[in-house]
DNA sequence: TATAATTCTATAAAAACGATAGAATATATA
DNA sequence: TATATATTCTATCGTTTTTATAGAATTATA
């Protein structure tokens, strides 16, 4: 299940997505229109910003804004600074790999490969769909059997 | 991500479907040999029963059994037991269909048209892949731009 | 009746989640 | 330089979920 953090994220990064090239916006403006706790969505944006998505200016006149055209912001990175790694269990992430507890043995695992085919299927949705071709993108799966 | 309790509750399942046809299976063989924690397999187990994907005999010369052939139990309906619904957000459930909380608008959500289609890979996948076949099937993914 | 097994209920520790509070820091401008 | 405005940082807090554990109850067999 998606956190409530990642969607108040991503809320918040289709907001910016729409607002690219006009300036700054206010945490307490974002906050009010999408209706997101500001005090949550202060570190959520703060998070965003470590993770390179976002650009902030402090003082008067400032605020956040996209570090990049909407084009160039892809639904999978949003997802992984607040979530975490796409993969279902960690040893069959790209980005984050790291070996089950209980694994016994990596190559034989069945659940290890059929969790593989599922990051898979949702990393290639996630990864091609940006801010801006969100609504425009459609994916289908096939299945072949060997 | 997959909670302890489904990859234990997999780990069983894929057990009891190499076991199937041979007899009961003792709660203390599998977690011994599965290494998981006995006491809370004992409520895994009982979980997957009230979700009719086992057969249980108590007393003497009881134990645990598949309640139907291996190729019938497919992985989505394990998860689903243990973990609840395939789907990201509540609202793309097609099992378990709740409104989001924040949602205002579900036929313009951007969030919503994106979440739909990861429901409808991973769904793709974990309801075609049973305990037989699990290592057999292949899945790929395919973008089309409308 | 003794034994062996699942089933039920309750509890508990730890982690994750969702949120809030307040002080610190940076910036613009009057 | 002072003031207002904004993000940033750190700490905390309550609730829920997760991951178990304990023990009694129930059912079945021999």
């Amino acid at each position: 299940m998606l956190s409530k953090k990642a969607k108040y994220g991503l809320k918040a990064m289709f907001y910016l997505g729409k607002q690219y090239g006009k300036g700054p916006v206010l945490i307490s403006n974002l906050a009010a229109d999408e209706h997101i706790p500001k005090k949550f969505l202060e570190l959520i944006l703060l998070e965003l910003k470590k993770g390179g998505l976002l650009y902030s200016k402090m003082g008067k006149g400032g605020g956040y804004s996209l570090s990049k055209s909407p084009e160039e912001v892809t639904i999978g990175q949003i997802v992984r600074i607040l979530d975490g790694p796409l993969a279902p269990i960690p040893c069959v992430s790209k980005t984050a790999y790291r070996k089950c507890d209980e694994c016994e043995n990596e190559k034989t695992c069945e659940i290890r490969k059929i969790m593989m085919q599922v990051r898979e299927a949702s990393a290639a949705i996630l990864d091609h769909t940006s801010l801006s071709e969100a609504p425009k993108a459609l994916f289908t799966v096939s299945r072949k059997t060997k």
